[in-house]
DNA sequence: TAAGTGTATTAAGTGATATAATACACTTAA
DNA sequence: TTAAGTGTATTATATCACTTAATACACTTA
């Protein structure tokens, strides 16, 4: 799988998933990480869409849905940046977790599996020593 | 959202996902939560077509996925039936938790979020009142 | 003025999903 | 033997999400 180092952030796609949804995360997973700065510009969407070949729509379809996130602004005309607000930033992140929480308890518990053991497979997973 | 019981088992169907893998999902759900016993003959293809309002070629797709995950053994001119291997249940269950684990962990590391933090959300998660 | 921004529109193509209508081979019970 | 109920296969059609393509427009900056 190709990876892509564009504007300070990676990018690596593939068919698994619809392309816009992968910029968006790639992008939203920068931005949470620290990656790329608070204020900082990210490509224009013509030069991320050559850089990755992709069509600029698609694009757009990514930065869109982060501006209504509020995790970028845009000036038209200039460009788009990562918001500075870092409070926003946090507001995203614990949001998007607690989604992927409640997903993951609910496809745990959907299986069969309880909270004592979905944490000592947690462990494992993670190469801990177990109970 | 609808709740339908059919041969013993639940399904509530929505938009949100294809048709198709909502049913093979609620019909591994209840065979791993134990809901359906080992050996029970689950409902026809049209039977559960009819019942869910569906096509049966729809409710076909999730029963061939179920019988290639060998939850299933199908008696051609008979019908349908949980396998009796209960080491069969146990792989895919584990199976199937193991790769949402390993999604689940992937996303919160994508979001910036490590171990300590995880365990942490998901502590509180648990506290809550949901569902 | 020219080049680079974000944005909007219209058109087209592809693939996944779902439905519909039929048909066939098999099993069971009347 | 027959009829009804199984799983299964096929063909056709429709819809929708996704993606690309080609333009065009308004704005900002150098």
């Amino acid at each position: 799988m190709e990876e892509i180092r564009v504007g300070g952030m990676y990018f690596s796609l593939d068919l698994s998933l619809p392309l816009y949804e992968q910029v968006l995360e790639q992008v939203r997973s920068s931005i949470a990480k620290g990656e790329i700065a608070l204020g900082d510009k990210i490509p224009s969407v013509r030069e991320l869409a050559q850089a990755l070949k992709i069509n600029p729509n698609t694009v757009m379809r990514a930065y869109q849905e982060l501006e209504r996130e509020q995790l970028t602004e845009t000036r038209r005309g200039q460009g788009t940046y990562i918001t500075s607000d870092i409070a926003k930033v946090d507001l995203i992140r614990y949001r998007v977790a607690d989604k992927a929480i409640e997903e993951f308890l609910s496809k745990m518990t959907g299986l069969g599996f309880e909270t004592p053991e979905i944490d000592k497979l947690l462990r494992i997973k993670r190469g801990e020593a177990h109970e």
